[in-house]
DNA sequence: TTACCAATAT
DNA sequence: TATATTGGTA
């Protein structure tokens, strides 16, 4: 196992989500150069790079949609304008400014559901959560009201799965297709249907990449390695658990 | 004091 | 409807 090591990480190392799969959480539509230009602050940009007067308090992120694909249908006049009424201008104190609704994007949502399943449902809290999502801008509460709705729809899963039966019958299940569409999107991992019995898989590495800045690469690199220290120790937990 | 969580508001 | 905010509680 030991000159596996170097082996497994570099293999575990590729099958890290690619950049395109991660930029799209906290990429926005405009440029860096746009950005200053215009005096936006981008939410993971943790780093300012270079500009005048950035105060502390990270200024709301202006939406942290996920353009994987440059939408062709977009809209280029949709940024945020602003300045409303004059009454917020400028260098005010980035907090009690009221951020954008979130938007749970598919891909924001995978992220979710994946973070809780990795976390299995008693330490899926939305602090947690939040921490393995690991979405610059995401706040506990984004998460936590996510989380409400989830439960909701899991407990709803369940009780279809057990009891029931569908009332008119035809197709499969009579719950809302609308109210499902996102939850829809990424697969409700089976263990949450059926509590009581403790998680059977909840290691693979769970990629705990916080950013996309080169200045971070260290860091990255120390949960990493973090990750590996605790992915061996889970994998001698689940000799026995099996 | 923090964070969870259900209810409620927008 | 989807997400945000609130308020009681652990």
């Amino acid at each position: 196992m030991r000159e596996d090591d170097s082996n497994w990480f570099s293999k575990w190392e590729e099958e890290l989500p690619s950049p395109e799969e991660l930029m799209p959480l906290s990429q926005t539509l405009i440029t860096a150069d746009l950005a200053i230009a215009f005096d936006i602050r981008y939410p993971n940009s943790p780093q300012t790079p270079h500009h005048h007067q950035q105060p502390p308090p990270p200024p709301p992120p202006p939406h942290l949609q996920t353009p994987s694909t440059q939408p062709t249908t977009n809209n280029s006049s949709e940024f945020d304008s602003a300045e409303m009424g004059g009454a917020g201008s400028g260098d005010e104190p980035a907090r009690t400014l009221k951020r954008p609704r979130l938007v749970w994007t598919p891909q924001l949502h995978k992220r979710f559901v994946d973070a809780v399943a990795h976390l299995g449902i008693k330490n899926a809290v939305p602090k947690t959560i939040m921490q393995l999502m690991s979405v610059d801008g995401l706040t506990r509460e984004n998460v936590a009201s996510h989380l409400q709705k989830y439960r909701l729809y899991l407990k709803r899963m369940q009780g279809l799965s057990s009891g029931g039966g569908g009332s008119g019958g035809g197709l499969s299940s009579a719950s809302d297709p609308a109210t499902d569409h996102l939850f829809a999107s990424s697969p409700v991992p089976a263990h949450f249907l059926h509590p009581g019995r403790p998680n059977s898989d909840h290691f693979l590495p769970f990629v705990p990449v916080a950013a996309l800045q080169q200045q971070h690469h260290q860091q990255q690199m120390a949960a990493a390695r973090h990750a590996a220290g605790w992915l061996h120790h889970a994998l001698s937990t689940f000799v026995v658990v099996v």
